[in-house]
RNA sequence: GGGAGGUUAGCUCAGCGGUUAGAGCACCUGCCUUACACGCAGGGGGUCGUGGGUUCGAAUCCCUCACCUCCCACCA
């Protein structure tokens, strides 16, 4: 074996014999059996950001840990077709090649669209494969496959047959820069500083002029009327009056509504219902006409008039305030600090528009996806999501589900010459309910989410009664960043709720965002993106999981630190030399799975005691999503116990002549058994390493991947094992502190002199006086108080003193000794006061006041030790 | 305007009612001790954001304030 790891001389090796072994291959069996996750379906045509890596770390970490504990686990993996994303992308391309989508026609386009996607679908295999990820690769699914286009067909016509799927004119967010409409989910309100313009209105028939303020001026082109709260006294007066539009000449009829503020400006608004979703809904309920003066490209329409018409929206604005400037309409103007609606992915300000399209009306699942969680059957970690999850899901409203866009799933409806729709699952269905096949299909696709909103089954076969879904659905756990909570996670609520009655998992795992060490956002701008890839060439696939497992604290941003991956790079170096170490001086001995503690000395019944604990703590830390408490038990489970102690304590008889039962065997033993309990977090090494254990066969005849996850052995636990050893290695590490305070050389070996009130505990020590020899390095060891002149100390329950050569008290120990009195002089001060109190005394449990009488009397006798010159 | 989270060692974070508040990295001292210098041993370092309250006991529970993050929201 190599003298450090390296992680890219193994890990391509076992992510390959792991696929042609099958390992990952989950079957069709028992419901109660099976496990099942779904990655979140990245991009078809993209690349994994270090929030996959994270993401997805977690998942093969919940996938391995339940393959292990015998479940029929299947991560299934996946792209999404990412409609807006990948037609951008593409529509870039051709750009730069002088060309236009709308000029190649949506055929040739697809085409276009449907060969990149080719070329880079199997990229996103290639990096989780790097990454250890144990997904099914024969469950592969896109969103644009036959069978998921099928799913998304039959949910539209079963949502539209039952009502909820309805198309009509209303008020949507469209995106000028895209050319199409969008949820409200994908506008993103910004900051912007505006103006506030004051207008003067002339009322009709009279002198009188009232003033209404907007931030967009354009828009009063088409305004059809000016409103004011039916409580504002002021303006009842007006009822049935009319003002003049300016610019316009038209006659607006003032109406009384609601949705007025009168403590606004001065209470009077312009209403444009084409233009402003509450204008739209005061238009609805006074019957106002509306009049569109903007279009889809965001240019003032011919309703607009000479000599708007034809101006982009924002020239218009100029035009309009130097008209109105140049009439005296112009009242003021002012400084505005207000949010506008953006379009996500162009940037550009949404456009509210009238428009005809395609809504689902989701608020009846979306009580029910509320109530999932409100009543326990759904589950968010971290609980604190539910609120956010609760108040969203109250106040939703319609989701527009269409897309002016060409790459997606088309919407199975289909008109006739006249205009009349018929919804259907195919063109020949669509023909014979219609009674003619001079139909025209819808133009539009579906919303991205919507068939994402579906993943969790139409993955595994539905509609259909396949195999996969009666063994995988529910589906266990969906692990994703909070980000896309709405966007995808309460519409897979919603969608898996009214199809399948149930909700498609049991559990969310929300991350938190990947920030780099400085606790910054990673951006591209900012230009701290980190790939995970070179994450991985650098330290490799293990260090980057283990980091990031071990950083993902529940409702935390995690920050990504070079050094702290560093860190764990070590760690995996050290995980290799243990078992460097463990192979080249065992020969002869082999993992023994059934070990029993009997006839063992106490430094083995104390590591396999030590090693139960922590598979105790890990399983069950695993099960709470406690990914960060898990990575730390682990680490110093081995770390601190494994190698710093016992490895130590073994060398005697690996290394040397002392003779204990079965040394080779427990070590072997608990480290293959180690190895199991880190692997669901760090793969690639622990199979490299374990597939060269002697006796591994024993375990698993081919994978560690599919050994069992180390169940806590109550056998092997022994509190009174744990509390000797403790005391004994509490004594050593006082040794070598005394050694470094006294400044004595490695090779120099005094005697130490122990003594104790506990004449048992005393013995023990006694009966291992060579392991404190070894690791203390010294001559001796004796149960006498310690001589004058010797240097002294407490631990563990025992005195014990440094037998060194006549000298002279050093600084360094005179220093220590005198801060420690101090130190014990004041919480034996604190103490006594305490147990003075009959309140504590009385009320705190018994065991506390116990636990504190103890440590009050240990502390006196050090501090008489301390006092009578301890150190000569 | 609502809501969530944060403020603990130089940095990034654990701990969330009971002895002397922890980790990783960084720092200091001494060591290449035949598993590991990606290492070993030892060590220094914190009025746990502010002010109050509850309690025998508070970093931990409650309230106030301050300062940061983020989400949601149709006031023109």
């Amino acid at each position: 074996m190599d003298k450090a790891f390296d992680p890219a001389s193994f890990e391509e090796k076992w992510q390959r014999w792991w696929a042609e072994q099958e390992i990952f291959v989950a079957r069709n069996g028992p419901r109660d059996e099976a496990y099942c996750i779904m990655i979140p379906p990245p991009n078809v045509t993209g690349v994994l950001h270090i929030g996959h890596a994270l993401q997805s770390t977690i998942q093969d970490l919940l996938t391995r840990w339940q393959r292990m504990h015998g479940r029929n686990a299947l991560w299934l993996p996946g792209t999404d077709h990412a409609g807006i994303a990948t037609q951008l992308m593409v529509e870039r391309q051709v750009a730069e090649e002088g060309g236009d989508r709308r000029a190649m026609g949506r055929e040739a386009f697809l085409e276009r669209v449907w060969e990149w996607t080719h070329r880079h679908h199997g990229n996103i295999r290639q990096q989780l494969d790097k990454l250890g990820a144990s997904c099914d690769w024969s469950r592969e699914r896109f969103t644009l496959d036959e069978e998921l286009s099928r799913a998304v067909t039959c949910a539209f016509v079963r949502l539209y047959r039952d009502g909820l799927i309805y198309r009509g004119e209303y008020m949507v967010n469209w995106s000028p820069g895209l050319d199409t409409a969008l949820s409200d989910l994908e506008v993103e309100m910004k900051e912007v500083r505006g103006k506030l313009y004051r207008i003067a209105y002339p009322v009709a028939d009279s002198d009188e002029r009232i003033e209404v303020a907007t931030t967009r001026p354009e828009t009063m082109l088409g305004d059809t009327a000016v409103a004011y709260h039916p409580d504002d006294e002021r303006y009842r007066r007006l009822a049935g009056c009319s003002a003049v539009l300016p610019l316009i000449g038209r006659r607006l009829p003032f109406v009384a509504d609601e949705a007025v503020d009168p403590e606004f400006g001065t209470g009077l608004v312009k209403v444009t219902p084409a233009h402003d979703p509450t204008d739209f809904e005061i238009g609805r309920r006074h019957d106002l006409p509306s009049v569109q003066v903007i279009d889809r490209r965001g240019r003032m329409t011919g309703e607009a008039g000479e000599p708007f018409a034809g101006l982009d929206r924002e020239q218009a604005r100029a035009r309009v305030v130097e008209e109105l400037e140049r009439q005296g309409a112009l009242v003021a103007v002012e400084e505005y600090v207000h949010n506008v609606g953006h379009c996500q992915r162009s940037g550009v300000p949404i456009e509210p528009l009238l428009s005809t399209q395609w809504f689902c009306d989701v608020s009846g699942m979306a009580e029910r996806a509320r109530m999932a969680v409100a009543e326990g059957e759904l589950r968010l970690v971290p609980e604190s999501w539910g609120k956010t999850w609760e108040h969203w899901l109250a106040n939703i409203r319609p989701w527009c589900i269409s897309r002016q866009l060409w790459w997606g799933h088309r919407i199975p409806a289909w008109y006739t010459a006249d205009g009349d729709c018929f919804v259907a699952e195919s063109f020949d269905q669509a023909v014979a309910a219609a009674g003619t096949r001079e139909l025209t299909q819808d133009a539009d696709v579906l919303d991205t989410w919507f068939s994402s909103g579906l993943w969790p089954f139409s993955t595994l076969g539905w509609p259909d009664e396949t195999a996969d879904l009666a063994t995988f659905y529910p589906t266990d756990v969906l692990v994703t960043a909070f980000d896309i909570l709405f966007f995808w996670v309460a519409r897979m609520v919603m969608m898996g709720l009214h199809f399948t009655d149930r909700p498609p998992f049991h559990t969310v795992h929300l991350t938190g965002l990947v920030r780099d060490a400085q606790g910054q956002k990673m951006s591209k701008t900012r230009g701290n993106t980190v790939d995970p890839l070179e994450l991985v060439d650098e330290y490799g696939a293990d260090a980057l999981r283990f980091t990031l497992a071990a950083l993902d604290t529940p409702g935390r941003d995690i920050p990504l630190d070079p050094e702290r991956m560093a860190g764990y790079r070590a760690f995996g170096n050290k995980i290799w030399n243990a078992t460097r170490f463990a192979l080249s001086r065992t020969a002869g001995a082999e993992v023994t799975p059934e070990l029993d503690p009997a006839g063992l000395a106490d430094p083995e019944r104390w590591i396999l005691s030590r090693f139960a604990r922590a598979a105790a703590d890990v399983d069950r830390r695993l099960g709470e999503y406690r990914f960060d408490q898990a990575c730390e038990r682990l680490y110093h489970f081995f770390w601190g116990d494994l190698c710093d102690w016992y490895i130590e304590l073994s060398k005697p008889v690996l290394l040397g002549d002392a003779d204990r039962p079965r040394v080779a065997e427990v070590l072997l033993t608990v480290l293959e058994a180690s190895l199991r309990l880190l692997h669901p977090v760090m793969p690639f090494l622990t199979e490299e390493l374990w597939q060269r254990l002697p006796g591994r066969q024993r375990v698993h005849p081919l994978s560690i991947a599919l050994a069992p996850y180390p169940e806590p052995v109550d056998g092997w636990l022994d509190d009174g094992v744990e509390r000797r050893m403790q005391a004994l290695t509490e004594v050593v590490t006082r040794v070598r502190a005394l050694r470094a305070d006294l400044g004595l050389p490695p090779r120099e070996r005094p005697r130490l002199y122990l003594d104790s009130d506990d004449p048992a505990l005393l013995d023990w020590l006694l009966e291992h006086r060579a392991l404190l020899a070894f690791l203390g390095r010294l001559s001796e060891v004796v149960a006498e108080p310690a001589p004058e002149g010797a240097s002294r100390d407490a631990a563990g329950g025992v005195r014990l003193g440094l037998e060194v050569a006549e000298r002279e008290l050093t600084a360094a120990e005179r220093e220590r000794l005198a801060s420690e009195l101090a130190g014990v002089r004041q919480q034996i001060g604190r103490l006594e006061q305490l147990l003075a109190n009959p309140q504590f005394v009385g009320k705190a449990p018994p065991e506390v006041v116990a636990r504190n009488r103890e440590r009050l009397a240990e502390l006196e006798s050090r501090r008489a030790d301390l006092e009578s010159g301890a150190g000569g």
